[in-house]
RNA sequence: GGCCCCUUAGUCUAGUGGUCAGGACGCAUGGUUCUCAGCCAUGAAUCAGGGGUUCGACUCCCCUAGGGGCUACCA
Protein backbone atom coordinates (compact mmCIF):
# COMPACT_ATOMS: atom_id res chain seq x y z
CA UNK A 1 0.00 0.00 0.00
CA UNK A 2 3.03 2.56 -0.68
CA UNK A 3 1.96 2.52 -4.08
CA UNK A 4 1.14 6.10 -5.05
CA UNK A 5 -2.49 6.72 -6.27
CA UNK A 6 -3.31 10.36 -7.42
CA UNK A 7 -6.40 11.39 -9.66
CA UNK A 8 -7.59 14.80 -11.90
CA UNK A 9 -11.12 14.81 -10.85
CA UNK A 10 -12.50 17.77 -13.06
CA UNK A 11 -16.21 18.50 -13.88
CA UNK A 12 -17.40 19.01 -17.17
CA UNK A 13 -18.84 21.91 -16.97
CA UNK A 14 -16.64 23.26 -20.05
CA UNK A 15 -13.87 23.31 -21.94
CA UNK A 16 -10.74 22.07 -20.24
CA UNK A 17 -8.63 25.10 -20.00
CA UNK A 18 -5.09 25.38 -19.19
CA UNK A 19 -5.60 25.61 -15.40
CA UNK A 20 -7.19 21.90 -15.17
CA UNK A 21 -4.96 20.78 -17.83
CA UNK A 22 -1.69 22.03 -15.58
CA UNK A 23 -3.15 20.13 -12.94
CA UNK A 24 -3.75 17.05 -14.84
CA UNK A 25 -0.22 17.30 -15.61
CA UNK A 26 0.89 17.76 -12.63
CA UNK A 27 -0.53 14.44 -11.20
CA UNK A 28 0.21 12.38 -14.00
CA UNK A 29 3.68 13.40 -13.66
CA UNK A 30 3.59 12.80 -10.10
CA UNK A 31 1.96 9.22 -10.64
CA UNK A 32 4.62 8.81 -13.55
CA UNK A 33 7.35 9.34 -11.47
CA UNK A 34 6.62 7.81 -8.54
CA UNK A 35 5.46 4.70 -10.65
CA UNK A 36 2.13 5.29 -9.19
CA UNK A 37 -1.56 5.06 -10.31
CA UNK A 38 -3.17 8.42 -12.05
CA UNK A 39 -7.09 8.31 -11.89
CA UNK A 40 -9.27 10.10 -13.79
CA UNK A 41 -12.67 10.98 -11.96
CA UNK A 42 -15.93 13.12 -13.67
CA UNK A 43 -17.34 14.95 -10.59
CA UNK A 44 -20.56 15.24 -12.66
CA UNK A 45 -22.65 16.02 -9.50
CA UNK A 46 -23.60 19.24 -10.93
CA UNK A 47 -26.11 18.41 -13.34
CA UNK A 48 -27.24 21.74 -14.04
CA UNK A 49 -23.82 22.55 -15.58
CA UNK A 50 -22.73 19.54 -16.87
CA UNK A 51 -23.08 17.73 -20.06
CA UNK A 52 -22.29 14.31 -21.61
CA UNK A 53 -20.65 16.01 -24.60
CA UNK A 54 -18.29 18.37 -22.65
CA UNK A 55 -17.04 15.12 -20.90
CA UNK A 56 -16.41 13.92 -24.19
CA UNK A 57 -14.41 16.59 -25.36
CA UNK A 58 -12.37 16.16 -22.11
CA UNK A 59 -11.24 12.65 -22.66
CA UNK A 60 -10.83 13.35 -25.90
CA UNK A 61 -8.53 16.59 -24.21
CA UNK A 62 -6.74 14.11 -21.79
CA UNK A 63 -6.08 11.93 -24.64
CA UNK A 64 -4.81 14.55 -26.91
CA UNK A 65 -2.71 15.43 -24.56
CA UNK A 66 -1.20 12.65 -23.77
CA UNK A 67 -1.95 12.52 -19.90
CA UNK A 68 -3.54 8.62 -20.54
CA UNK A 69 -5.18 7.56 -16.77
CA UNK A 70 -4.97 3.79 -15.51
CA UNK A 71 -8.51 4.10 -13.81
CA UNK A 72 -11.43 5.89 -15.01
CA UNK A 73 -14.38 6.05 -17.30
CA UNK A 74 -14.04 4.25 -20.65
CA UNK A 75 -10.50 3.27 -18.83
CA UNK A 76 -10.99 0.16 -16.02
CA UNK A 77 -9.91 0.00 -12.67
CA UNK A 78 -11.23 -2.25 -10.08
CA UNK A 79 -12.04 1.21 -7.81
CA UNK A 80 -15.26 2.33 -10.02
CA UNK A 81 -16.96 3.55 -11.22
CA UNK A 82 -15.50 6.97 -11.67
CA UNK A 83 -18.39 9.22 -12.56
CA UNK A 84 -19.61 10.49 -9.54
CA UNK A 85 -23.13 10.52 -10.89
CA UNK A 86 -22.67 6.38 -11.12
CA UNK A 87 -21.99 6.93 -7.22
CA UNK A 88 -24.88 8.61 -6.06
CA UNK A 89 -25.76 4.98 -3.31
CA UNK A 90 -22.31 5.26 -2.01
CA UNK A 91 -22.56 8.33 -1.01
CA UNK A 92 -26.17 8.13 0.00
CA UNK A 93 -24.92 4.88 2.12
CA UNK A 94 -22.36 6.99 3.60
CA UNK A 95 -24.44 10.08 4.57
CA UNK A 96 -26.55 7.51 6.21
CA UNK A 97 -24.27 5.95 7.91
CA UNK A 98 -23.25 9.69 9.42
CA UNK A 99 -26.24 10.73 10.20
CA UNK A 100 -27.22 7.69 11.95
CA UNK A 101 -23.83 8.24 13.97
CA UNK A 102 -25.41 11.41 14.75
CA UNK A 103 -22.77 12.84 13.00
CA UNK A 104 -24.54 14.18 10.55
CA UNK A 105 -28.74 15.64 10.48
CA UNK A 106 -31.61 15.96 8.00
CA UNK A 107 -31.96 19.87 7.50
CA UNK A 108 -35.54 21.69 6.19
CA UNK A 109 -34.35 24.92 5.20
CA UNK A 110 -35.25 25.80 2.37
CA UNK A 111 -32.67 28.25 -0.17
CA UNK A 112 -34.78 31.54 0.58
CA UNK A 113 -34.36 31.27 4.62
CA UNK A 114 -30.87 30.45 4.10
CA UNK A 115 -30.02 33.18 1.93
CA UNK A 116 -31.71 35.73 4.51
CA UNK A 117 -29.93 34.02 6.86
CA UNK A 118 -25.95 35.06 5.05
CA UNK A 119 -27.23 38.44 4.36
CA UNK A 120 -28.02 38.76 7.87
CA UNK A 121 -24.52 37.46 9.24
CA UNK A 122 -22.85 39.29 6.32
CA UNK A 123 -24.43 42.43 7.20
CA UNK A 124 -23.44 42.37 11.32
CA UNK A 125 -19.66 41.41 9.97
CA UNK A 126 -20.09 37.83 11.29
CA UNK A 127 -18.56 34.62 9.02
CA UNK A 128 -21.64 33.17 7.55
CA UNK A 129 -22.49 30.17 9.21
CA UNK A 130 -25.69 27.78 9.31
CA UNK A 131 -27.23 28.58 12.38
CA UNK A 132 -27.99 25.29 13.54
CA UNK A 133 -31.75 25.60 13.16
CA UNK A 134 -32.40 22.29 12.46
CA UNK A 135 -29.63 21.04 14.52
CA UNK A 136 -31.87 19.61 16.94
CA UNK A 137 -35.08 18.69 15.67
CA UNK A 138 -36.90 15.54 17.18
CA UNK A 139 -38.00 12.91 15.85
CA UNK A 140 -41.31 14.03 15.83
CA UNK A 141 -40.81 16.96 14.20
CA UNK A 142 -39.00 15.64 11.29
CA UNK A 143 -42.03 13.45 10.53
CA UNK A 144 -44.17 16.58 10.76
CA UNK A 145 -41.62 18.57 8.28
CA UNK A 146 -41.88 15.53 6.24
CA UNK A 147 -45.27 14.98 6.04
CA UNK A 148 -45.67 18.15 4.98
CA UNK A 149 -43.63 17.86 2.13
CA UNK A 150 -40.91 20.01 3.01
CA UNK A 151 -37.78 19.60 0.85
CA UNK A 152 -34.68 17.60 3.02
CA UNK A 153 -30.90 17.99 2.63
CA UNK A 154 -28.42 16.42 4.83
CA UNK A 155 -26.32 18.53 6.60
CA UNK A 156 -22.59 17.47 8.60
CA UNK A 157 -22.48 18.68 12.10
CA UNK A 158 -19.15 20.32 12.80
CA UNK A 159 -18.16 19.56 16.19
CA UNK A 160 -14.64 20.45 15.97
CA UNK A 161 -13.20 22.95 18.72
CA UNK A 162 -9.79 22.95 17.80
CA UNK A 163 -7.89 25.11 14.93
CA UNK A 164 -7.48 22.69 12.04
CA UNK A 165 -4.49 22.34 10.87
CA UNK A 166 -3.51 20.89 7.04
CA UNK A 167 -0.03 19.73 6.27
CA UNK A 168 0.71 20.69 2.65
CA UNK A 169 3.44 19.37 0.84
CA UNK A 170 3.69 22.86 -1.03
CA UNK A 171 2.84 25.50 1.61
CA UNK A 172 3.85 23.58 4.39
CA UNK A 173 1.41 23.82 7.70
CA UNK A 174 -1.92 26.00 7.03
CA UNK A 175 -4.14 26.35 10.00
CA UNK A 176 -7.93 27.72 10.07
CA UNK A 177 -9.46 28.81 13.10
CA UNK A 178 -11.76 25.87 14.01
CA UNK A 179 -15.11 27.95 14.23
CA UNK A 180 -14.77 29.29 10.79
CA UNK A 181 -17.31 27.09 8.97
CA UNK A 182 -20.62 26.25 10.33
CA UNK A 183 -22.56 22.66 9.48
CA UNK A 184 -22.92 22.53 5.91
CA UNK A 185 -24.73 20.27 3.56
CA UNK A 186 -23.14 16.39 1.67
CA UNK A 187 -26.22 15.65 0.44
CA UNK A 188 -28.77 18.31 -1.49
CA UNK A 189 -32.48 17.80 -1.10
CA UNK A 190 -31.84 16.04 -4.65
CA UNK A 191 -30.56 13.73 -3.48
CA UNK A 192 -26.90 14.50 -5.19
CA UNK A 193 -23.95 15.24 -2.58
CA UNK A 194 -21.94 17.89 -2.94
CA UNK A 195 -18.55 18.66 -3.64
CA UNK A 196 -16.87 18.39 -0.51
CA UNK A 197 -18.75 15.26 0.33
CA UNK A 198 -18.41 13.80 -2.84
CA UNK A 199 -14.74 14.31 -3.12
CA UNK A 200 -13.85 13.34 0.01
CA UNK A 201 -15.34 9.75 -0.28
CA UNK A 202 -14.04 9.18 -3.05
CA UNK A 203 -10.81 9.98 -2.51
CA UNK A 204 -10.60 7.84 0.43
CA UNK A 205 -12.72 4.61 -1.35
CA UNK A 206 -10.59 5.11 -4.94
CA UNK A 207 -7.60 4.95 -2.40
CA UNK A 208 -6.00 8.31 -3.28
CA UNK A 209 -2.88 8.79 -1.51
CA UNK A 210 -1.79 12.37 -2.72
CA UNK A 211 -4.65 15.03 -3.44
CA UNK A 212 -3.17 17.45 -5.90
CA UNK A 213 -5.39 20.30 -6.52
CA UNK A 214 -5.93 23.64 -7.22
CA UNK A 215 -5.42 25.98 -4.65
CA UNK A 216 -8.89 27.44 -4.71
CA UNK A 217 -9.63 23.78 -2.98
CA UNK A 218 -7.21 24.81 -0.13
CA UNK A 219 -10.24 26.53 2.45
CA UNK A 220 -12.23 23.53 1.22
CA UNK A 221 -9.93 20.87 2.74
CA UNK A 222 -11.06 21.39 6.09
CA UNK A 223 -14.49 20.24 5.49
CA UNK A 224 -13.18 16.79 3.73
CA UNK A 225 -10.88 16.80 6.46
CA UNK A 226 -13.81 16.73 8.97
CA UNK A 227 -15.61 14.17 6.94
CA UNK A 228 -12.39 12.08 6.71
CA UNK A 229 -12.31 12.06 10.22
CA UNK A 230 -15.79 10.87 10.98
CA UNK A 231 -16.09 8.19 8.44
CA UNK A 232 -12.98 6.89 10.51
CA UNK A 233 -10.72 7.09 6.83
CA UNK A 234 -6.88 7.69 6.57
CA UNK A 235 -5.83 10.76 5.58
CA UNK A 236 -4.08 11.44 2.47
CA UNK A 237 -1.62 13.96 1.84
CA UNK A 238 -2.43 17.08 0.55
CA UNK A 239 -0.66 19.37 -2.19
CA UNK A 240 -2.41 22.13 -3.12
CA UNK A 241 -0.70 23.52 -6.34
CA UNK A 242 -0.85 27.70 -7.29
CA UNK A 243 -3.76 28.84 -9.83
CA UNK A 244 -2.75 29.84 -13.65
CA UNK A 245 -4.39 33.53 -13.53
CA UNK A 246 -5.59 35.48 -16.62
CA UNK A 247 -3.91 38.72 -17.86
CA UNK A 248 -5.94 40.61 -15.67
CA UNK A 249 -4.48 38.38 -12.72
CA UNK A 250 -7.63 37.21 -11.99
CA UNK A 251 -8.47 33.08 -12.10
CA UNK A 252 -8.38 31.81 -15.61
CA UNK A 253 -11.99 30.80 -15.51
CA UNK A 254 -14.27 29.05 -18.12
CA UNK A 255 -16.95 31.92 -18.22
CA UNK A 256 -13.90 34.07 -19.01
CA UNK A 257 -13.24 32.68 -22.10
CA UNK A 258 -9.74 30.77 -20.42
CA UNK A 259 -7.71 29.41 -23.24
CA UNK A 260 -8.76 26.02 -23.41
CA UNK A 261 -7.16 23.45 -24.74
CA UNK A 262 -9.37 22.52 -27.76
CA UNK A 263 -8.80 25.66 -29.56
CA UNK A 264 -4.87 25.19 -29.00
CA UNK A 265 -6.01 21.66 -30.66
CA UNK A 266 -7.84 23.40 -33.42
CA UNK A 267 -5.05 25.89 -34.32
CA UNK A 268 -2.74 23.30 -34.31
CA UNK A 269 -0.52 23.37 -31.91
CA UNK A 270 1.49 20.17 -31.09
CA UNK A 271 0.46 18.57 -27.80
CA UNK A 272 3.62 18.02 -26.61
CA UNK A 273 4.73 21.89 -26.65
CA UNK A 274 1.41 22.82 -24.64
CA UNK A 275 2.48 19.84 -22.19
CA UNK A 276 6.28 21.32 -22.00
CA UNK A 277 5.00 25.20 -21.35
CA UNK A 278 2.50 23.88 -18.64
CA UNK A 279 4.88 21.96 -16.65
CA UNK A 280 6.87 25.19 -16.64
CA UNK A 281 4.20 26.93 -14.73
CA UNK A 282 4.63 27.02 -11.52
CA UNK A 283 7.54 23.77 -11.87
CA UNK A 284 11.12 24.27 -12.64
CA UNK A 285 13.48 21.62 -12.86
CA UNK A 286 17.11 21.50 -11.28
CA UNK A 287 19.33 22.91 -13.76
CA UNK A 288 18.91 25.29 -16.76
CA UNK A 289 17.13 22.87 -19.78
CA UNK A 290 13.50 24.67 -21.22
CA UNK A 291 12.80 21.92 -23.61
CA UNK A 292 11.29 18.44 -22.30
CA UNK A 293 9.23 15.36 -23.38
CA UNK A 294 6.55 14.20 -21.28
CA UNK A 295 8.88 11.40 -20.65
CA UNK A 296 11.11 13.78 -19.43
CA UNK A 297 9.10 15.55 -17.84
CA UNK A 298 8.17 12.64 -15.54
CA UNK A 299 11.65 12.08 -14.98
CA UNK A 300 12.23 14.91 -13.21
CA UNK A 301 9.36 16.04 -11.63
CA UNK A 302 8.64 16.38 -8.11
CA UNK A 303 6.26 18.42 -5.63
CA UNK A 304 8.87 20.00 -3.96
CA UNK A 305 10.06 21.70 -7.04
CA UNK A 306 6.55 23.04 -7.30
CA UNK A 307 6.64 26.87 -6.88
CA UNK A 308 3.36 28.38 -4.64
CA UNK A 309 2.98 31.86 -6.08
CA UNK A 310 0.52 32.09 -8.79
CA UNK A 311 1.45 32.45 -12.66
CA UNK A 312 0.08 34.25 -15.30
CA UNK A 313 -0.61 32.28 -18.47
CA UNK A 314 1.82 33.88 -21.54
CA UNK A 315 0.52 32.83 -25.26
CA UNK A 316 3.57 35.01 -26.63
CA UNK A 317 5.43 31.85 -24.36
CA UNK A 318 4.03 28.98 -25.35
CA UNK A 319 4.61 30.26 -29.02
CA UNK A 320 7.78 30.56 -28.39
CA UNK A 321 7.89 26.59 -27.02
CA UNK A 322 5.35 25.35 -29.59
CA UNK A 323 8.02 26.83 -32.46
CA UNK A 324 11.07 25.45 -30.99
CA UNK A 325 9.25 22.11 -30.72
CA UNK A 326 7.99 22.42 -33.93
CA UNK A 327 11.28 23.24 -36.12
CA UNK A 328 13.54 20.49 -33.74
CA UNK A 329 11.01 17.80 -34.87
CA UNK A 330 10.80 18.80 -38.68
CA UNK A 331 8.64 17.56 -41.15
CA UNK A 332 9.79 13.95 -40.04
CA UNK A 333 7.81 14.24 -36.71
CA UNK A 334 5.30 16.63 -37.74
CA UNK A 335 4.18 16.54 -41.03
CA UNK A 336 1.52 13.84 -40.99
CA UNK A 337 -0.12 16.26 -38.36
CA UNK A 338 0.44 19.48 -40.24
CA UNK A 339 -0.71 18.38 -43.37
CA UNK A 340 -4.42 18.96 -42.92
CA UNK A 341 -3.31 23.05 -42.10
CA UNK A 342 -2.07 23.03 -45.57
CA UNK A 343 -4.42 25.06 -47.97
CA UNK A 344 -6.37 23.37 -50.34
CA UNK A 345 -4.05 25.16 -53.17
CA UNK A 346 -0.75 24.08 -52.20
CA UNK A 347 -1.88 20.66 -51.48
CA UNK A 348 -3.36 19.99 -55.01
CA UNK A 349 -0.16 21.60 -56.99
CA UNK A 350 2.89 19.56 -54.64
CA UNK A 351 3.80 16.44 -54.20
CA UNK A 352 3.89 15.24 -50.64
CA UNK A 353 7.89 15.28 -50.62
CA UNK A 354 7.79 18.90 -51.69
CA UNK A 355 5.11 19.61 -49.48
CA UNK A 356 7.82 18.20 -46.96
CA UNK A 357 9.97 20.60 -47.99
CA UNK A 358 7.86 23.67 -47.68
CA UNK A 359 6.81 22.24 -44.06
CA UNK A 360 10.75 22.14 -43.38
CA UNK A 361 11.27 25.66 -44.66
CA UNK A 362 7.98 26.99 -42.57
CA UNK A 363 8.91 25.53 -39.60
CA UNK A 364 11.47 27.69 -38.99
CA UNK A 365 9.59 29.62 -37.31
CA UNK A 366 6.23 28.28 -36.65
CA UNK A 367 3.96 28.19 -33.39
CA UNK A 368 1.33 26.37 -34.67
CA UNK A 369 0.40 24.48 -37.91
CA UNK A 370 -3.08 27.06 -38.76
CA UNK A 371 -0.15 29.75 -39.48
CA UNK A 372 0.89 27.76 -42.48
CA UNK A 373 -1.22 29.58 -44.89
CA UNK A 374 0.46 33.02 -44.32
CA UNK A 375 3.90 31.48 -43.75
CA UNK A 376 3.97 29.21 -46.95
CA UNK A 377 1.97 32.03 -49.00
CA UNK A 378 5.38 32.61 -51.34
CA UNK A 379 4.95 28.81 -52.31
CA UNK A 380 1.76 29.31 -54.00
CA UNK A 381 1.99 29.00 -57.77
CA UNK A 382 1.23 31.68 -60.50
CA UNK A 383 1.48 35.36 -60.32
CA UNK A 384 0.44 36.65 -57.30
CA UNK A 385 -1.64 40.28 -56.47
CA UNK A 386 1.03 43.12 -56.49
CA UNK A 387 -0.25 46.22 -54.36
CA UNK A 388 1.53 49.67 -54.60
CA UNK A 389 4.89 48.56 -53.09
CA UNK A 390 5.26 46.01 -55.47
CA UNK A 391 4.56 47.68 -58.50
CA UNK A 392 7.24 50.31 -56.98
CA UNK A 393 9.63 47.95 -57.35
CA UNK A 394 8.42 46.17 -60.34
CA UNK A 395 8.76 49.25 -63.11
CA UNK A 396 11.34 48.98 -65.74
CA UNK A 397 12.48 45.50 -64.55
CA UNK A 398 10.65 44.07 -67.63
CA UNK A 399 13.95 43.05 -69.46
CA UNK A 400 15.97 41.85 -66.17
CA UNK A 401 12.71 39.77 -65.40
CA UNK A 402 12.58 38.32 -69.04
CA UNK A 403 17.02 37.46 -69.03
CA UNK A 404 16.07 35.83 -65.34
CA UNK A 405 13.37 33.35 -67.02
CA UNK A 406 15.49 32.95 -70.00
CA UNK A 407 18.73 31.86 -67.73
CA UNK A 408 16.33 29.53 -65.79
CA UNK A 409 15.42 28.45 -69.17
CA UNK A 410 19.25 27.11 -70.23
CA UNK A 411 19.61 25.35 -66.87
CA UNK A 412 20.34 21.99 -67.28
CA UNK A 413 20.11 20.72 -63.79
CA UNK A 414 17.14 22.25 -61.67
CA UNK A 415 19.21 22.87 -58.49
CA UNK A 416 19.76 25.30 -55.72
CA UNK A 417 22.84 26.32 -55.98
CA UNK A 418 22.84 26.16 -60.01
CA UNK A 419 19.58 28.59 -59.70
CA UNK A 420 20.88 30.73 -57.06
CA UNK A 421 24.13 31.14 -59.73
CA UNK A 422 22.16 31.36 -63.17
CA UNK A 423 20.46 34.64 -61.09
CA UNK A 424 23.83 36.13 -60.50
CA UNK A 425 25.35 35.73 -63.86
CA UNK A 426 21.96 36.95 -65.32
CA UNK A 427 22.30 39.97 -62.89
CA UNK A 428 26.09 40.42 -63.63
CA UNK A 429 24.81 40.45 -67.32
CA UNK A 430 23.05 43.58 -66.82
CA UNK A 431 25.29 45.20 -64.37
CA UNK A 432 22.71 44.18 -61.13
CA UNK A 433 23.40 42.68 -57.89
CA UNK A 434 21.74 42.38 -54.51
CA UNK A 435 18.54 44.31 -53.45
CA UNK A 436 18.69 45.42 -56.83
CA UNK A 437 18.91 42.50 -58.33
CA UNK A 438 16.91 40.08 -56.05
CA UNK A 439 14.40 42.15 -54.82
CA UNK A 440 12.41 42.31 -58.30
CA UNK A 441 12.44 38.99 -58.95
CA UNK A 442 11.29 38.04 -55.33
CA UNK A 443 8.67 40.85 -55.84
CA UNK A 444 7.08 39.50 -59.25
CA UNK A 445 7.03 35.46 -58.00
CA UNK A 446 5.88 36.02 -54.61
CA UNK A 447 3.99 39.76 -54.29
CA UNK A 448 5.82 40.35 -51.12
CA UNK A 449 9.12 41.73 -50.34
CA UNK A 450 10.28 39.22 -47.72
CA UNK A 451 10.19 34.98 -47.79
CA UNK A 452 12.04 32.08 -47.49
CA UNK A 453 15.08 31.53 -49.90
CA UNK A 454 14.97 32.68 -53.38
CA UNK A 455 16.74 30.12 -54.77
CA UNK A 456 14.96 27.04 -52.74
CA UNK A 457 12.14 29.13 -53.24
CA UNK A 458 12.07 29.10 -56.84
CA UNK A 459 13.59 25.37 -56.81
CA UNK A 460 10.71 24.12 -55.03
CA UNK A 461 8.14 26.02 -57.48
CA UNK A 462 9.53 24.65 -60.05
CA UNK A 463 11.01 25.36 -63.47
CA UNK A 464 7.42 25.74 -65.29
CA UNK A 465 6.11 27.90 -62.61
CA UNK A 466 8.92 30.16 -62.18
CA UNK A 467 9.41 30.59 -66.09
CA UNK A 468 5.56 30.71 -66.71
CA UNK A 469 5.17 33.47 -63.92
CA UNK A 470 7.80 35.94 -64.67
CA UNK A 471 6.77 35.59 -68.43
CA UNK A 472 3.44 36.77 -67.12
CA UNK A 473 4.61 39.20 -64.49
CA UNK A 474 6.08 41.00 -67.63
CA UNK A 475 3.10 41.32 -69.96
CA UNK A 476 0.97 42.50 -67.18
CA UNK A 477 3.83 45.12 -66.64
CA UNK A 478 4.18 45.79 -70.48
CA UNK A 479 1.57 48.24 -70.65
CA UNK A 480 3.49 50.35 -67.95
CA UNK A 481 6.52 52.44 -68.49
CA UNK A 482 9.10 49.23 -68.81
C1' G B 1 -16.57 42.24 6.01
C1' G B 2 -14.04 37.49 7.81
C1' C B 3 -10.43 33.57 6.98
C1' C B 4 -6.44 31.67 4.15
C1' C B 5 -2.60 31.84 0.34
C1' C B 6 0.96 34.66 -2.48
C1' U B 7 4.91 38.84 -3.52
C1' U B 8 12.74 38.34 -7.46
C1' A B 9 12.78 42.58 -14.37
C1' G B 10 6.55 43.49 -18.51
C1' U B 11 6.03 37.68 -18.17
C1' C B 12 7.83 32.44 -16.51
C1' U B 13 11.51 31.30 -12.99
C1' A B 14 16.69 29.97 -10.18
C1' G B 15 18.20 31.42 -5.50
C1' U B 16 17.40 28.93 1.09
C1' G B 17 22.62 34.63 5.49
C1' G B 18 28.22 36.65 2.32
C1' U B 19 26.49 35.76 -5.56
C1' C B 20 28.90 40.96 -10.40
C1' A B 21 21.09 38.27 -7.99
C1' G B 22 21.62 33.17 -12.81
C1' G B 23 18.45 31.41 -17.00
C1' A B 24 14.18 31.88 -20.50
C1' C B 25 10.22 34.72 -23.24
C1' G B 26 9.53 39.56 -24.91
C1' C B 27 12.18 44.19 -26.12
C1' A B 28 16.59 47.03 -28.24
C1' U B 29 21.34 47.19 -31.00
C1' G B 30 25.06 44.94 -34.12
C1' G B 31 26.76 40.73 -37.32
C1' U B 32 25.41 36.95 -41.14
C1' U B 33 21.58 37.44 -45.57
C1' C B 34 18.23 39.65 -51.60
C1' U B 35 14.38 39.93 -47.58
C1' C B 36 11.87 37.77 -43.36
C1' A B 37 12.93 34.07 -40.08
C1' G B 38 16.87 31.56 -37.91
C1' C B 39 21.62 31.73 -35.80
C1' C B 40 25.64 34.53 -33.18
C1' A B 41 27.04 38.69 -30.17
C1' U B 42 25.75 42.75 -27.08
C1' G B 43 22.40 45.62 -24.11
C1' A B 44 18.31 47.81 -21.11
C1' A B 45 15.22 45.87 -17.20
C1' U B 46 14.13 42.75 -10.94
C1' C B 47 14.58 41.36 -4.92
C1' A B 48 6.77 45.73 -3.17
C1' G B 49 7.62 49.26 1.25
C1' G B 50 8.99 49.84 6.45
C1' G B 51 10.87 47.97 10.83
C1' G B 52 13.73 44.42 13.36
C1' U B 53 17.46 39.84 14.13
C1' U B 54 22.67 39.59 12.55
C1' C B 55 29.40 41.34 11.65
C1' G B 56 26.31 40.75 7.19
C1' A B 57 20.03 40.17 4.60
C1' C B 58 16.65 38.70 -1.67
C1' U B 59 17.15 34.80 1.89
C1' C B 60 14.87 34.61 9.05
C1' C B 61 10.83 37.45 12.18
C1' C B 62 7.03 41.40 12.51
C1' C B 63 4.04 45.24 10.34
C1' U B 64 2.04 47.70 6.05
C1' A B 65 0.65 47.62 1.07
C1' G B 66 -0.77 45.07 -3.25
C1' G B 67 -2.65 40.72 -5.72
C1' G B 68 -5.44 36.26 -5.43
C1' G B 69 -8.66 32.46 -3.44
C1' C B 70 -12.55 30.88 -0.33
C1' U B 71 -16.68 32.33 2.40
C1' A B 72 -23.27 28.04 -1.71
C1' C B 73 -28.02 22.47 -1.64
C1' C B 74 -20.85 25.26 -7.93
C1' A B 75 -16.69 22.61 -8.37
Amino acid sequence: MSEARVRFAPSPTGYLHVGGARTALFNFLFARHEGGVFILRIEDTDVERSSAELETVLIEDMRWLGLDWDEGPAGGGALGPYRQSERVDIYREYAEKLVSAGAAYPCFCTDEELELKREQSRRSGLPPRYDGSCRELSEDERQTKRRDGQSESIRFRVTTEQDIRIEDLIRGEVVFPHDMVGDFVIMRSSGLPTYNFAAAVDDALMEVTHVIRGEEHLPNTIRQLMIYESLGFDLPAFAHIPLILGDDRSKLSKRHGAPNIKDFRDRGYPPGAIVNYLAFLGWSPKDEREMFTVEELAGEFTLESVASSPAIFDETKLNWFSAQHIRAGGAGKFFDEALPFFPKELVESYDRELLAEIFDIVSENLPCYSMIEESAAAFRRGVPSYDDSAAEILDGTGHLLEALADGFGALEEWAGARIKQSIKETGADLGLKGKALFMPLRMALTGSSHGPDLATLIRIRGRDDAIGTLREAVARYRGRNV
